[in-house]
DNA sequence: CGGCCTCGCGCG
DNA sequence: AAAGCGCGCGAGGCCG
């Protein structure tokens, strides 16, 4: 094992070491655990998955205390599991917290995750409990895998190294165990400092002076809101999917004749490699860009969307391998995917991980359940397999426009916020300030545009509404659009250039355009840059640090690298802020109590809720009030949401 | 064969 | 010379 720090004993316990003698061995440990605060608690179970696993043995530490004991003795500690008062600490929180609720044990107090105060100081390094170990303690630890000998993967496998470990080995299963909890205790104790020493800047200062403050009032909250999120799970319907699935596949089948006809030969569609050598060797195509190259750094032109789309009207190979892609990812990761992680209660548990985006955004994974295709963009619509469970509608809450309102907080530009303030869209009011006011058009027109777009699309109105004017204000729309998102990800004058279909000079006269419109939103992207290279790194609202230790870098890529991160930062990380404590805040004010609403999903400026019929009227405003005043003082620019609710995801209105 | 990488692409 | 932020996933490809 390599042990190369002094730990106190491991303790071992059965149910019947703890209940012997009157309970002479438990009584004095619940007693010492009542008297303390921080706990600590791993599970060794029998695999990965959420909601099927189940643990075998678990270790416990507190103090100097390690002790590793059988499943079977949980029941004994019921009491202590019930404390409100305890900070219950985890490497991986969520993940224990549902193994523990698999056989029945909920935890009262607070949960606290090793891994999201780990992010926090270093998100640049990996988050698992022995990368932690050797990182912050110096531990050398073999991990799972190495110590028990798991050569299969095969279902049941885990559970089979333990056994055979407990039969076999049962002091190396102690040991390593209890150092589960041992070690997740001791990088608690550590980081905890950590954080709690690292001052920090934001809008809010008495609330958030250091970063202890942001995990301990935020983050550590926030991991047991997003862990009853998991816990429910949103209702799919399996019959909606397999509906779809014959159709979806059919076309499938017949798009993938069409390539084989069209490429003379059977071919790999998914294949990079021989759509290259038909692209380029067969048919001689001019390379728009070539692949970024792995290891062996060998470069090689690119087939992806942006090649197949330039060429989808000349070749017509092109436009059926893009209907082909688009078919059999929709396939495979939804239609397919999605049935197949279906609980037996017809829900899915998508897991919403609080430590990997660097922004403080959440990421979701098994399922990622944040990029299923939008309804407009996928003519099977899997978006209308997310249903309600009886009795209930789904509501469905969008931030509208957040990102750009964060920007206009932060520059703190006037005739942005005033366009936020009167309540317009803030696409066509910039269209208005940049590009109308020259050309005596003003927001009405860009407005009365859009719509008449939309009718002569629906079909009500005619072709022939669509006049030289109308087009002109939805490309000032369109354009500025692509250039305030553009620059909030840092896009430079080529990349604009390309996007818009004009001359490099064109593009960066716009966007001098739209800098000489808003003086103070181009000051706050310089001196967002400028701080980072003075400090290191930049903050968001609430204070969240990220660091950009490549701001002074020579290198020209990695330095623009960090800039456009250092810039991007404040404001998705803003939005994360605003969205994060509108969940801390729904959640604390129990719209499951009050109304039975229960909000299932995150989807970044997306918040998504399950309630009964007869009181959505009633959830609705509360939900909005909630999520438009998300902080103890609003902000200088209003926050607003669109509500909708329906029976699917898809059909909510 | 598993493990790991790249590519391509879905979402905000 | 290079230049759009943040994610996760399925499939193919490559390596040991």
């Amino acid at each position: 094992m390599g042990w190369n720090v002094h730990l106190p004993k491991a303790e071992w316990y059965r149910p019947e070491d703890l209940t012997a003698n009157g309970c002479a061995l438990l009584t004095p440990l619940l007693n010492e655990l009542k008297a303390t605060r921080d706990v600590s608690i791993d599970t060794e179970t029998t695999g990965l998955n959420i909601v099927k696993d189940i643990p075998l043995f678990w270790s416990m530490a507190w103090g100097e205390r390690r002790m590793c004991m059988p499943a079977a003795t949980m029941n004994l500690f019921r009491e202590i599991f019930a404390d409100e008062d305890k900070r219950w600490i985890f490497a991986n929180a969520k993940y224990d917290m549902h193994i523990l609720n698999n056989v029945g044990f909920t935890l009262e107090g607070s949960c606290c995750d090793s891994a999201v105060m780990h992010a926090l100081l270093y998100e640049e390094q990996p988050h698992g409990l022995k990368d932690m170990a050797r990182e912050v303690l110096g531990w050398k630890w073999t991990d799972f895998k190495n110590t028990f000998g798991l050569s299969e993967k095969k279902e049941g496998a885990v559970a089979e190294a333990l056994f055979r470990a407990e039969k076999e080995n049962l002091q190396l299963l102690i040991e390593y165990a209890a150092n589960d909890a041992y070690g997740t205790l001791k990088i608690y104790e550590k980081l905890k400092k950590e954080l709690e020493d690292t001052n920090t800047y934001s809008l809010y200062p008495s609330e958030f002076a250091t970063m202890g403050d942001i995990f301990f009032k935020t983050e550590m909250p926030y991991t047991k809101v997003l862990w009853g999120m998991e816990r429910k799970g949103i209702t799919i319907d399996r019959q909606y999917l397999k509906d779809i699935e014959g159709p979806c596949q059919a076309r499938i089948k017949e798009v993938e004749r069409d390539i084989v006809r069209l490429a003379g030969r059977p071919i790999n569609p998914n294949s990079p490699l021989q759509l290259r050598d038909i692209f380029f060797n067969e048919l001689k195509c001019r390379p728009l860009k070539y692949t970024k190259g792995g290891k062996s750094g060998t470069k090689a032109p690119s087939v992806d969307y942006d090649f197949l789309h330039y060429y989808r009207n000349e070749i017509p190979l092109a436009a059926a391998l893009l209907e082909h892609r688009d078919l059999t990812k929709l396939d495979g990761t939804y239609i397919q995917g999605l049935q197949n992680r279906v609980d037996s209660a017809n829900r899915i548990h998508s897991r919403f991980n609080q430590d990997v985006a660097r922004t403080g955004r959440l990421s979701s994974s098994d399922p990622n359940l944040q990029n299923v295709p939008t309804t407009e963009n996928d003519k099977f619509k899997v978006r209308g397999a997310f249903i309600p469970q009886d009795g209930c509608d789904l509501i469905v809450v969008d931030y509208a426009a957040l990102e750009m309102r964060l920007l206009a907080a932060a520059a703190m530009d006037p005739l942005m916020i005033q366009i936020f303030l009167d309540g317009k869209d803030i696409h066509m009011g910039n269209a208005e300030m940049v590009f109308g006011r020259k050309v005596g058009m003003d927001y009405e027109e860009i407005k009365a545009a859009k719509k008449i777009d939309g009718k002569v699309k629906q079909g009500e109105l005619p072709p022939e509404a669509m006049t030289d004017r109308v087009h002109m204000a939805l490309q000032f729309r369109q354009r500025i659009k692509t250039i305030a998102f553009g620059l909030n990800y840092g896009m430079r004058e080529n990349k604009l250039a390309r996007d818009l279909g004009i001359t490099k000079d064109e593009a960066l006269a716009l966007m001098e355009e739209y800098m000489a419109t808003y003086p103070a939103v181009s000051q706050f992207y310089e001196s967002a840059i400028k701080e980072t290279e003075q400090t290191g790194y930049s903050f968001t609202i609430i204070g969240r640090r990220r660091y950009h230790p490549e701001i002074l870098s020579n290198r020209d890529m990695e330095r623009f690298g960090a800039q456009r991160q250092a810039v991007n930062n404040q404001i998705q990380g803003g939005a994360a802020d605003v969205v994060r404590f509108a969940q801390l805040g729904i959640d604390a004010a129990c719209l499951e109590e009050r109304f039975g609403c229960r909000m299932l999903l995150q989807v970044h400026d997306e918040l998504v809720f399950e309630c009964p019929k007869e009181t959505v009227e009633e959830a609705k405003p509360v939900i909005r009030q909630l999520m438009e005043h998300p902080f103890f003082t609003d902000l200088a620019v209003p926050l607003d949401v669109s509500l909708a609710s329906g029976p699917s995801w898809m059909n909510a209105k």
